[in-house]
DNA sequence: CTGAAAGCGCTTACAG
DNA sequence: CTGAAAGCGCTTACAG
């Protein structure tokens, strides 16, 4: 209702949609912009998105912001998105404690895309259904339903973990993996066996599979470190499970690391909340968020994105050391 | 244009929104759901805001989601949203990593109500001008600004504390504070103050302000545990920087509790994720945000919404103990 | 350079 | 019980 700047609807989108050069006169877009300015006046979002079929809205699917790792994912695609003018819409996928199970209906929005961690896939039946642009994040690379594949280079990291570990001269290794059966930690358990294996004298002795929690680090712990042959070292799928995974060798009253080592996965802030500080592999979440986000906004330009991989670096820190002599 | 169920878009409308009763025939209504299900038919939502004039949808506002404490608040005011058929934009105010400095501008979406969060405060001035219903959390009560106040019981949280503390012997208190400026931190410091006082030979021997990180933590409580008369608790502000504060003792060769206790305030995945676990108030979060959102659609339904206090319990753990015998 | 008009897809009185 | 019509606030050809 700008229009008691005495000028027409369609001047004040055009100066407020800074499509005026040339069409409006500066003088005009000046008195359009102070009217604006002084009443308070914001376009009804509504009424554009109803106008240009475009809601400028993306949807992001994560499976749990409680998570450091993925809060900090999402707050690098919104930064992004922002910065490209676009609304960002949270899913947070239904893991827990997360809302409906109908993304759309969630949104309260019509949406124009969704960028979305893999750990959500079940979430996603809907979605590729939508026919929306989808990018995905830390997941099958050439996922056919994806438009674009963001991910960090997982088995790059556990492969440098591995060497680390097997540097110090650990020959009796354990797994801690995540229950969960996606792309990222298949490819961490693959990568961890094929590099553990590539060396004579040392095994994978135990795999122990646990929830991503403290408390299923711990209890997976206990398990690898009470069998035989006893590892000398516990590789964590996450940062969440080493936290778990030293409370249990304190339990049994082993140190941490001259004991026994432990390593972690993420290099959230929890791998230096800990004493000891954990070895880890640096995932670059932020990034992760980010160059996503830019591959779904190249996707709603129409053009192709191309696929990313991340780099990612090994964090040596005080959980690992090397084994202690054999009795 | 599910018209192709052969019937007019008042009757789809009508249907759809359960509006029907008594003014369509459950025949054609049970027609027009057929249709719909088939056609994969979703109602334009800008369409439907721009006529109704609401857009069913809130902005949540949050200091970062990467602290557990809010993402778990945020989680139970999107699940509370969700129930209501309300959507939910969310803002991680621009303190450390968020993005625009405008929430409105962010939000890509009209809104209808605002329910924030007070350590996000500075973002709060372009909402209030906005002149939309604003429900706070964890804030001043009686804020003139806000519609309503959802609180936990902070004060009775640090007096339950304190008396613990007291309680096993601690005579000599610092208090390991956040530096920031807000109404729920400021009532930890004046409560501890309060309760300290009431002991005639206890007191505060210090007070050190520390950025909400382990590092600050660690920091703050360094400096605590190096001037004398050195403390025999550190009372802090927040799990994040007890588990600061409990890696300071360590590396000053300080045992926890034995030679120093050390209490933090959430009960966050963090407390027990540290050795010994931390003795710390369970604030409640989910509880918080579903509550604020209530609090919100209640408001929005044009009702006078009361201001609410959630109780909080302290939760006793191994980090705390009964202060060393004096040399 | 400027304005009048159409139309995006809904919902809601209003007529029948 | 059902449909035709108006109008929400924008943006964009189209005339002038």
């Amino acid at each position: 209702m700008a229009e008691r700047a005495g000028v027409s609807q369609a001047t004040v989108s055009l100066v407020l949609r800074e499509r005026w050069q040339g069409r409006v006169s500066p003088a005009r877009a000046e008195t359009v912009r102070a009217a604006a300015r002084e009443l308070g006046y914001r376009p009804n979002l509504a009424a554009r998105s109803l106008r240009l079929g475009r809601t400028r809205t993306a949807l992001v699917v994560v499976p749990a912001l409680s998570s450091e790792f993925f809060a900090v994912m999402y707050a690098g695609a919104a930064r992004v998105a922002a910065d490209h003018g676009v609304g960002v819409v949270l899913y947070p996928s239904p893991e827990g404690i997360g809302p409906a199970p109908d993304p759309f209906a969630h949104s309260g929005a019509t949406l124009d895309g969704v960028l979305a961690s893999s750990m959500a896939a079940p979430a996603l039946r809907s979605l590729s259904e939508g026919g929306l642009p989808l990018v995905m994040l830390d997941s099958e690379p050439r996922d056919p339903g994806a438009a674009a594949t963001v991910n960090p280079d997982i088995g790059d990291g556990m492969r440098q973990l591995a060497r680390h570990v097997l540097g110090l001269g650990h020959r009796r290794i354990a797994h801690i993996a995540a229950e969960v059966d996606s792309w990222t930690f298949r490819e961490r358990a693959r990568e961890l066996t094929r590099e553990v294996a590539r060396v004579p004298d040392a095994s994978l002795v135990r795999t122990e599979r646990a929830p991503l929690t403290v408390r299923g680090g711990l209890a997976a712990a206990e398990r690898a470190l009470t069998a035989l042959p006893r590892p000398t070292v516990l590789v964590c799928d996450d940062d969440v499970l080493a936290a778990g995974a030293c409370k249990a060798a304190r339990r049994l009253g082993l140190r941490v690391p001259t004991e026994v080592s432990v390593a972690g996965f993420g290099d959230t802030d929890l791998a230096t909340a800990v004493e000891p500080e954990l070895t880890t592999v640096r995932l670059p979440a932020a990034a992760m968020g980010e160059e996503g986000m830019h591959a779904l906004l190249t996707v709603l330009r129409g053009e192709p994105a191309p696929g990313t991989v991340l780099p990612v670096a090994l964090v040596p820190r005080g959980s690992t050391g090397p084994p202690a002599a054999e009795g």
